[in-house]
DNA sequence: ACGAAAATTGACCAAATGGTCAGGTTTTGA
DNA sequence: TCAAAACCTGACCATTTGGTCAATTTTCGT
């Protein structure tokens, strides 16, 4: 076919668009993510298959392996973006504060996060019933700076006599396996 | 090769066994039963292989599908299993009692069996993340008969005026996800 | 406008997996 | 003892699935 107005592209193109450099790679990505997490969440990591995750992200199957290259690289994005928001909340817990308020609020914001996002919350639900295989190698590699920053805290504390010391990644993951 | 003593056959053959009729698919449906509950436990509905189930249970994966046919089927017994043991603890429930002692100690009963039986407790769990997508069927079918004992149950508590009506099925699908 | 980099994707694989089956062995009941 | 029923299982098979690739198009910086 003679191709006339090839112009129009994916999603509605009115006319102006944003022109930023990695626009595309950034947007598709996020999409991925998406479909990804709804898929973990509902399937098991087993259960989801890239073909479901590309289908609903409105992508070909390729171009989730173009993104993330493996299934098991895309799961690892999923967990580190659920992980890092769950961290994030932790901004509060200084040394300043007090061991019991601070952990209070840390597990009301949790419980928070869980409500409105439940589905995040699913996809670490299976990913602790199948033994957090990748949560320990998460927290001493992507997240290890957080933690230990917040480990400091709790030493502090400890040492301020305070609270008892503890292990920081197992506090987190006793917290986590509590509020799913 | 010739055959010179064909005899010694599968696990550990001493000399004197049990000779009941049907004893030998009792053991092994049992074996397979619980070498399926853990594996579906650990790695979901999915996740789980009939190969595993069949290593685990120390027997080829032709014999798991001779004694349960397909891996949904086996998945249905586990399943029934689990369901009717947290059933049948429902036997103290009667209308002689009052609505909040006896759902007190049928909550207790439930999560002691979940410390009890965590395999069992994880396979459900999973089966609510997916939506439960055979317990319905299943409170509707195989288990009908109790369900609807206890419905009666309900049903007298609130015409005597001791509780709200409620939907049992509905009622029993809250208690397990809360007690997971 | 133009070449390099990024993005896209249909067509393929190899491996894994649920399931089948025919032929053989063991149990069981009479 | 003997035939029927139950049991066993290696060898297959069809489908699904994660992943690859090369050819093509689109975007981007200059």
């Amino acid at each position: 076919m003679s191709e006339t107005a090839v112009k129009e592209k994916g999603p509605g193109n009115g006319g102006k668009e944003e022109t930023a450099p990695g626009h595309i790679r950034t947007r598709n990505r996020a999409l991925i993510l998406s479909a990804a997490e709804e898929v973990f969440a509902k399937q098991g990591y087993r259960g989801a298959t890239t073909a479901a995750i590309a289908e609903k992200a409105g992508l070909p199957k390729a171009n989730v392996h173009y993104y993330f290259g493996t299934k098991e690289a895309l799961y690892h994005a999923v967990l580190e973006d659920i992980l890092g928001l769950w961290l994030g909340e932790l901004d509060r817990i200084t040394e300043g504060g007090d061991p019991a308020t601070a952990l209070g609020d840390y597990i009301r914001a949790k419980i928070r996060h869980s409500r409105e996002r439940p589905l995040a919350s699913k996809v670490y639900a299976n990913e602790m019933i199948r033994g957090a295989p990748h949560t320990e190698s998460f927290l001493k590699n992507e997240l290890r700076k957080l933690v230990k920053e917040k480990a400091a805290v709790l030493d502090a504390w400890a040492a301020a006599g305070k609270m008892d010391p503890v292990d920081p990644v197992h506090l987190f993951s006793v917290i986590w396996a509590a509020t799913q």
